[in-house]
DNA sequence: CAATAATTTATAATGATTCTAAAGTAGTGT
DNA sequence: ACACTACTTTAGAATCATTATAAATTATTG
């Protein structure tokens, strides 16, 4: 269990009063060993399989996630149309994507040598390089 | 004016009849010089502005679409979860994506060094590794 | 503790995509 | 060319994710 001041400050950074339903979403999403990957959908599932306290409603989840989105303390990762991941690993990193079971993994930065872009776009800087790696059973 | 033959091919190996509605669709998409990127709504609009025949309806465009993606005439390409692009490119190749514009702009394969992976997943495959690289005005 | 501004919530609105069922069209055999 | 069958098209309904709304609630500040 983690010190809540903790939370607050995340929440208060992100402009966010810390409020009840905020902290509980703080707790499941910062207060673990390690980083994880969730949707809008089952984020709002792992609440209600909780049911200690009072339900959350989507549109609360869905503005606290996207405030920590803006602060950058949550990464969006787009793989297909239609589902959208977001990360707590907000760290220089890459993923797997596991087409059969729809899994996302963790490729740390140091798993993948130097990406090396040849082309430069005039009057433009880089602003991030992400890289998608799908996978699939081998049979 | 490329040849139909070619588009009527191109709709039967998808398991399409040609019709008049499809194969607009394919002039659209495939009688051009060079590939190019597109969304479901602004190829709509693309045939609506034509106006020369009549229209084609959205659910239309979308089956087809989704054929030619599905028999690998077209790329699907997910940048961000609120639009869904289209690559008529379907080389293999990587994309530079402007956030100021939400314009997107071919990368070459030749133009990206060797991607190298260094983590395995055992009993998995890799079936394809995309980068997206983000950029913006550089000021 | 009262006043104010932010927040939560249920519900409505929006937008993309898919589904549906009736009307239209292509392919096949004659 | 004709008719039959199966596939298509279409408008509109249905669905799903996400955002907006506006009234009731709650946090903050003095």
């Amino acid at each position: 269990m983690s010190n809540n001041s903790v939370f607050i400050e995340k929440l208060r950074s992100s402009g966010l009063r810390p409020t009840r339903q905020r902290l509980q979403i703080c707790k499941l999403l910062f207060d673990r060993q390690n980083t994880f990957h969730f949707s809008i959908q089952g984020l709002s599932k792992m609440i209600v399989n909780q049911h200690k306290e009072k339900k959350v409603s989507l549109a609360t989840v869905y503005n606290t996630i996207n405030a920590f989105k803006q602060k950058g303390y949550l990464k969006e990762i787009s793989i297909n149309s239609d589902k959208t991941y977001f990360d707590t690993n907000t760290s220089n990193h890459h993923h797997f994507f596991n087409e059969s079971t729809n899994e996302l993994i963790d490729l740390d930065n140091s798993e993948v040598g130097k990406i090396d872009i040849r082309k430069k776009i005039p009057g433009k800087k880089i602003n991030s390089i992400e890289v998608i790696v799908k996978i699939a059973n081998s049979n």
